[in-house]
Parts: C-alpha cells; sequence; structure tokens
DNA sequence: AACAGGGAAACATCCGAGGTCTGTTGCAGG
DNA sequence: CCTGCAACAGACCTCGGATGTTTCCCTGTT
C-alpha cells in the first residue's frame, strides 16, 4: 500500500481515536511528515485527499485544522460525487429521494417550528407569476431545503439535499419541455406547504410522494425506460 | 483558489463532459500536468483526492484510468466518511436506515429473483446455533446488504450499506449487552425472509420497520437520549 | 507454441528552493 | 489608554528534478 494510502489512515485514525478533536489544528507539515514517517509532498496529497471530503480543512498562512466533523459538512461532499452520474442513472437517484422526501416531509409536519413554517410560506409568496425555469428550480430547491431541515434530522437533510443535484437538472429539463409543469409544481408545493402547516403528517407525505413521483414519471417516460423491469416501479404505499 | 483544486475541476469536468470515459487512461502525469499547467507534484494532489473518492484509479507501472463510476463504486466512498461520526450522531443514521431499510426490503420482494431468496435461506441457515457476537453481525450484514441488492437499485443498495457501518458497531454493542438481542435477531430475520419469498411486500416492510426500530429504540435507551424532542420520535406509519 | 529475459513506460517517493498568504507583534499617533 | 499601520515570522503553495518500483510488452530462446 502506497506510504500516502497509509498516511490517510493514521490521519483517519487520530481523528476517530479522539487524539484530534474536531476544530483542532494539525501539527505543521514538516513535523506531521516526519511523525508519519513520509515526505512533506506525499503528506500533502494525503492532507489534500482529506480535503476534498471535508475532514480537514487547511488555511494557507495559518495552518490545518479538523473541521467539524458535522453531517451537513462531510454529506456534502456526496453532492461532489453525485455530479458523476450521467443520466442513465439519475432514475436510482430520483427513487431513493422518492423514498426519503415523503419521509422527511412527514416529519417536518410534526417537528418543523411554527416560525420556520411561516418562512416556508414566505418563499412560496416570493415567486413571481411568471417565473423563468431557473427561477423556479432555484425556488424548488429552497423549498425542499427547507423542509428537510425541518426533519430535524441533520443527516436526512444532507442526504436529500445531495440528491437534489440531478433532479434539479432533470427538473430543468422537465420545466423547459413540458407545458404547465411551472403551474403543477406551484400548486404541488402549496398543497405541501398547506399540510405541514395544519400539522398533518399523512397528508404531507402523500403530498411529498406525488409530487417527487411526477418528476421520476415523466423522466421515465422521456428516456424511454418504462419497461425497465429492474427499476422500482411499484408505488410500494408510502402513503397508505 | 489554489491551482490543486482547479485542477481537480478540470479533471471533473473532462469526464463530466465526456471527453474521459469510463475506463479510460488519462494522459501521463508530466502531459497532463503541462495541459493543466502546474507541476505534477500539484496534479498528483489533485489525481490522488479523486482517488480517494473512487473517481480516479492510479497503478503503478501502468497509468491512471477512469473507473466504471458504477453508483456502488462511488457511493461505497461514502462509507469512509461515515466512520469518522460518534455516537452522538448515529442516531441520525439509523434514522434514516429506518426509512430506507423498509422500502428495499419492499422493492425486494417484488424484484428479487427466486434463486436470490434462495440463497437469502441459505444464508439463515448457515448461521450456527450459538454465534459469536461477532459472526452474527457478520451474518447480518450480508443479510441485509443481499436483500438492498434485491431492491434493484443500486444506489439504494449502495446507500444502505454505507449506513450499516455505524448500525453494526451499535449492533456489536447491543449483542454483548443485551440478553436476547441474539436470539430476537435471528427470528426476525426469518420472518422478513419468509416475507420476501412470500413476495409480501408490505409484511416484508412492517417486518424490517420492527428489525430497525428495535435497534434504534434499544440505542435511544442506551443513549439516554429518548426525551430529545429534536430527535425523530414518531413510528411515521412507514408499515399502516 | 510456450516461456524467460530485458527494456521502456509510468507511477511512487523524496528533496530542496522560492513564493504567497495570514496572524501577530510592536511602534507611533490620537 | 486606545487605535491604526507596518514589519516580521510562521505555515502553507508551487515548482522542478532525481531516483526507486512496478507493470507491460517485445524479443529471443527452447
Amino acid at each position: 500500500m502506497p506510504v500516502t494510502d497509509v498516511a490517510i489512515d493514521k490521519i483517519k485514525d487520530m481523528i476517530i481515536s479522539g487524539e484530534l478533536a474536531p476544530g483542532d489544528r494539525l501539527p505543521k507539515e514538516a513535523e506531521l511528515a516526519q511523525r508519519l514517517g513520509l515526505s512533506r509532498s506525499s503528506l500533502r496529497e494525503a492532507v489534500k485527499a482529506l480535503c476534498l471530503i471535508r475532514v480537514l480543512d487547511v488555511r494557507q498562512g495559518d495552518g490545518t485544522y479538523v473541521t467539524s466533523l458535522e453531517p451537513n459538512l462531510l454529506l456534502d461532499a456526496m453532492t461532489f460525487v453525485v455530479d458523476f452520474h450521467r443520466d442513465d442513472t439519475v432514475l436510482d437517484f430520483l427513487a431513493v429521494r422518492r423514498i426519503l422526501e415523503p419521509a422527511a416531509t412527514a416529519l417536518a409536519a410534526l417537528h418543523m417550528s411554527d416560525a420556520d413554517i411561516a418562512e416556508l410560506g414566505t418563499l412560496l409568496s416570493e415567486l413571481e407569476d411568471s417565473p423563468t425555469v431557473e427561477a423556479l428550480v432555484a425556488n424548488d430547491l429552497q423549498f425542499h431545503r427547507k423542509i428537510a431541515d425541518g426533519s430535524g434530522n441533520p443527516v436526512l437533510c444532507s442526504l436529500l439535499d445531495s440528491l437534489s443535484g440531478p433532479t434539479a437538472r432533470a427538473r430543468i429539463w422537465r420545466g423547459l419541455t413540458q407545458e404547465g409543469a411551472v403551474a403543477k409544481t406551484r400548486e404541488q408545493h402549496t398543497a405541501i406547504y398547506e399540510a405541514i402547516a395544519a400539522r398533518e403528517p399523512e397528508l404531507a407525505r402523500s403530498w411529498a410522494t406525488v409530487h417527487v413521483a411526477g418528476v421520476e414519471q415523466w423522466l421515465r417516460n422521456a428516456l424511454g425506460t418504462a419497461d425497465d423491469p429492474t427499476a422500482p416501479d411499484e408505488p410500494a404505499a408510502e402513503a397508505s
């Protein structure tokens, strides 16, 4: 195993063992390199890799620090990974989102604060009557992010955030090619908001399912894979 | 922005744009470095980072290649990230797993091949009467992995696989401290298997919910956070 | 045709020398 | 005493080259 990979594991272990706590500063490059028994070049490769996944944070002129290691930060790195997937796997991501989003929406109906719900309503009313597709998608992302955040589970929130990337692309495509998509999206968002405001988790869950499934169904038809037997094609009664 | 980060983006773009397809070989270090306008040292840092998240695969003496970029490979890198989370966030991961696992189990009941179901049964019967905790957990991981794979959604499968890491640790802890956990786990596994074999998605979903919720409930009590208002503490009726 | 040897190619690792940015310290002025 | 600016030191950034290791592949032999 290359020394760089060893160094990555060593640093990882130092963090997991508690020797390095979140926010701590690492020894300077030269010092740490000597301690781990490798050159500065190789160490820098290890640090850069851990930096990409948000475990370390290097600040030029200052030092290298362990990040907060909070779920939202670490899962955020998954967005980078998701970006690599082409359209042929976007359906699989969307299928996962269709599982998580309704659950998150139901949780939001239970746990969201009144103030946050009010902000959610503001978000909806901020949208112009005839928004551009870009504005609609941006508003959509904020809307769903706020709901995911309202679920009270940071892991769930971050995961949904990451999965929304490909969905957003698909949604733009949809908005550009399908008439009525804008109006339909707004109607469904309003319905979800009202269900949450009414503290009706099951109703919120159902609307969320309908909302995501709509995009999924359209995308499946657009890709011509509606007859793919390996794809999950049963509603599975999340909203029963 | 450091030149290394620029290089990471450049390489990423080369892949996303299709200039570099999965399995393709990158130009040699010196050549690519010159083309991207930086030194080999800096380029190597970029390559190493992309290597950690399984986007690139370097083979000494041969060259650097783009991986298959399949979801299972890329999501697999998330396991590395999940390892960094301490016990105080494991409940959040478990809560997400409790959302995904029942859904995956229901899908497996619909899509799993008869041959795979038979293997699932074999897995159960392979376990000794009084297994060690380690053997039980290993068997448990295989069992759930096979079900996740049977859902037919590679993204869902990989995601569950990553989330099972922390769960496994908790399960070991549970097995070591709670009497009857071994027997209960086996009973529930058998019930899940039989529901899948009977092609009963809703029954399979319910058993999976019970199974994961059991660990979750135990862990919450063990951590003394049962009264945490921010944690999702409602069954949310997945199995209604 | 099969096998062993050798050479070329490519990555792995290291070293050392500037460059750039940041945080701090100390001095001068209000 | 407080404020602001300037110089300094510390730490990371980037580079280029030299040497070691591994793999692939061509070649020659059996």
